[in-house]
RNA sequence: GCCGGGGUAGGGUAGCAUGGUUAUCCUAAAGGACUGUGGAUCCUUUGACUCGGGUUCAAAUCUCGGCCCUGGCCCCA
């Protein structure tokens, strides 16, 4: 009886009927089947990890917004909110013996406490692909060109990748002594505050009016990857080798892009800092082109993180994208993917035939989905049964049929039938 | 943690302002009318006021709190 506490869904989880479910499993495949065409292998990894492990990368106050408790044991430990420290325990593992660059993907499913939104739910599903071992534009820009397949294998084009460097921003700051860390959680905010708001905040951290026109004239530029280079470089007043580098970066990305033909997806947008995480250098997030909704996923370069767990120097680059997201997303599309769980046959007996029909049945499910009904039921309602789950065919197999050991086969759809000799069914 | 909107059978709803019979209708599900032919129709059955306290002769209705859903803030790995 629903009321009951015991049976009471937790808050922020959710349950997947065979309707939902459905469109899940096309997702997954499609994103997996896009990533092997990409050379990249899948792993998988615990739900639970030491939390020792989220402290190290997130610091301890992460404690407060994740499953976190001790072990019959008396360990601490977690269910992983992210899948990165994972990989990186898993590299740093084999890290003498694994071939570079590793390409893994994973499916995996991660708890954070927290209120749940659109979108956002204490228990989410997410699919991560990552390159580790090289540091090279060739990495970035595979990550970014296999986001950009998965979306338009999953039939979506109504999407645009917004590619930046944190060193350009990070080298901006700091050559104006403005600390790095506030500004980009000021920056991030910018599109959420109105520009007034904008311009009082980043005063406060000490940036004068030339310096805040400076940087809105950076953070305005937009257009795609290529087209884009020169404007940057003329924005930044000075240039030092950590720019001359993102730049380059960002210039052979685009180069690449170009190649590729994916510019009409990717455009630049320095205002993308990806919050306070560990990346980098180059980083991107997903918006569907209305901007409508929050980001539909990003990733970027985190060259170190691997370190941070204790091994060796191991340049990263990767992505995740929110399986939920990717829902709302699919269905205002209307991309979602709507399942048809009707059979092929529906097999009718009727009389004393189950000898014959359960054979007949093993022989055509080894290529067809094949249903009958479970329980003793007359002719009208197997046939009802047949109708109402969708079933393509009928089957009918009777006593008097076997007389001349033929079936009844019927259209389910236009409702013409024919008797079929039963031994066709076994060339 | 903060601010707002919600919660009536499995799904969708009426009723709530102004408290008052057995809580409305649609749909779904199970069974039957119907023993070798489905989608129709008819009949039957199952099935709800989110939980708890308060006010009252009387609460789905007014009130307080919890839980859950939902939009946003904070946060976002």
């Amino acid at each position: 009886m629903i009321g009951e506490t015991m049976i009471e869904k937790l808050r922020g989880v959710r349950d997947f009927y065979p309707e939902n479910q459905y469109g899940r499993r096309v997702i997954y495949e499609t994103l997996y089947n896009t990533l092997k065409r990409f050379g990249f292998k899948e792993v998988c990894t615990p739900s639970i990890e030491s939390l020792e492990m989220i402290t190290k990368k997130s610091g301890a106050g992460i404690v407060d917004e994740i499953y976190a408790f001790k072990d019959k044991g008396g360990r601490d430990i977690c269910l992983i909110p992210e899948l990165t420290p994972s990989i990186a325990r898993m590299v740093v593992q084999r890290q003498k013996e694994l071939r570079k660059p590793i390409k893994w993907c994973s499916f995996s499913r991660h708890w954070r406490y927290e209120r749940p939104q659109k979108g956002r739910q204490r228990e989410f599903y997410q699919f991560n692909a990552d390159i580790l071992g090289v540091r090279s534009s060739r990495s970035d820009f595979e990550i970014i060109a296999a986001g950009i397949e998965c979306m338009l294998f999953l039939g979506l084009s109504n999407f645009k990748f917004h590619i930046s460097n944190r060193k350009i921003l990070e080298s901006f700051f700091d050559s104006h002594g403005i600390p790095v860390k506030e500004a980009f959680t000021i920056v991030d905010k910018r599109s959420k505050v109105s520009e007034e708001e904008f311009k009082e905040m980043i005063r406060t951290l000490g940036a004068g009016e030339e310096c805040y026109l400076q940087l809105t004239s950076l953070l305005d530029i937009s257009g795609t990857v290529s087209e884009c280079i020169p404007q940057i470089s003329d924005a930044l007043k000075d240039t030092n080798t950590h720019v001359k580098e993102a730049l380059d970066n960002l210039k052979e990305m685009g180069a690449f892009i170009d190649h590729y033909g994916f510019s009409k997806h990717c455009m630049i947008d320095l205002s993308i800092v990806r919050g306070l995480a560990y990346y980098t250098d180059m980083v991107f997030e997903v918006f569907d082109k209305k901007k409508s909704m929050r980001s539909l996923f990003g990733g970027g370069r985190y060259d170190d993180l691997i370190e941070l767990f204790d091994g060796q120097k191991t340049p990263a680059v990767g992505f995740a994208i929110g399986i939920p997201m990717l829902e709302l997303l699919m269905k205002e599309e209307g991309k979602w993917p709507e399942p048809d769980f009707g059979p092929d046959y529906f097999i009718i007996m009727l009389g004393n035939v189950e000898k014959e029909a359960f054979a007949l049945i093993k022989k055509l499910r080894e290529s067809s989905t094949v249903e009958y009904a479970l329980t003793g039921k007359n002719m009208k309602n197997q046939m009802n049964e047949a109708n109402s789950i969708g079933a393509k065919n009928a089957i009918i197999i009777g006593e008097r049929d076997l007389e001349n050991k033929t079936v009844t086969v019927k259209d389910m759809k236009t409702g013409t039938q024919e008797s079929v000799q039963l031994n066709k069914f076994y060339e």
